[in-house]
DNA sequence: TTTACATATTCCTATATAGGCATGTATTGT
DNA sequence: ACAATACATGCCTATATAGGAATATGTAAA
């Protein structure tokens, strides 16, 4: 079989880059096409493509005004990613601390404590 | 152009359904390839080309172990990935403070902030 | 209505798989 | 040395783009 469909999930729709540019760029507020265009650098035909794809896995919305349409991120798609990609948190929290844990068996335990500036969520239960 | 590899980046690899599946399945500790051909139900020329994959844009570490090949998720390349989601959270949070305010709206004033359980994040600035 | 403008859609091509199957390779057991 | 085990790779095919060019569609202005 090929690779799966941009348009099955929001993990693949969110795998290409230029996608990636437009949801950030449309995150903040409502946009225009055109806009877009101007913005990301690419050809009209390649950007309504791009939105089309967004469109279909729901990670932007679509408001008609006038012969314009106004894009904008629908930051709620964007959640379920967040989410799947914290329950690595606390196996990265883990590596880091593995790392400061030898960073501070190398000082011998001398100067104790003082490269601990303000990142104690590192801390985690064995 | 084609599409993007997926051994350009971490997004693109992740994009796979299967291999988010053995990335779960190795978060936990590390495991030979029998294993997770075992626990993903995918014949084991698959799963070793996945592997490939999630090896070459650091998603994964190897170790040999005589003729095993123990491998582990290595989650702090994921992080990254878990960053550029959470650039979004404060949209998604407004949203979400939205339909909470129209609800409360809805119930007239009344029964006042019997539904803030605990979930005071969603306070935010306008 | 006719024209101009803003987007979407269609057609075409080069590219990159994902999976199935067969084979190569490294390491251990006898 | 030889056989068995555990993986990795190579080959092949159907599929799904991403981008470019040209065209269709829809709406507002003259």
């Amino acid at each position: 079989m090929a690779r799966a469909a941009t348009t099955s999930d929001p993990f693949n729709a969110v795998a290409e880059p230029r996608r990636r540019q437009i949801l950030t760029f449309l995150a903040v507020g409502e946009r225009q096409v055109g806009e877009i265009v101007a913005a990301i650098g690419l050809d009209q035909p390649s950007v309504s493509k791009h939105l089309g794809v967004l469109r279909e896995v729901g990670l932007v919305h679509v408001r008609r005004n006038g012969r314009h349409r106004m894009y904008r991120t629908n930051a709620a798609a964007i959640r379920p990613l967040h989410e799947w990609t914290g329950t690595f948190e606390r196996y990265w929290l883990h590596t880091l601390n593995r790392v400061k844990q030898r960073a501070e068996a190398k000082m011998h335990g001398e100067t104790r404590d003082q490269s601990n500036c303000g990142s104690n969520s590192l801390k985690e239960k064995p």
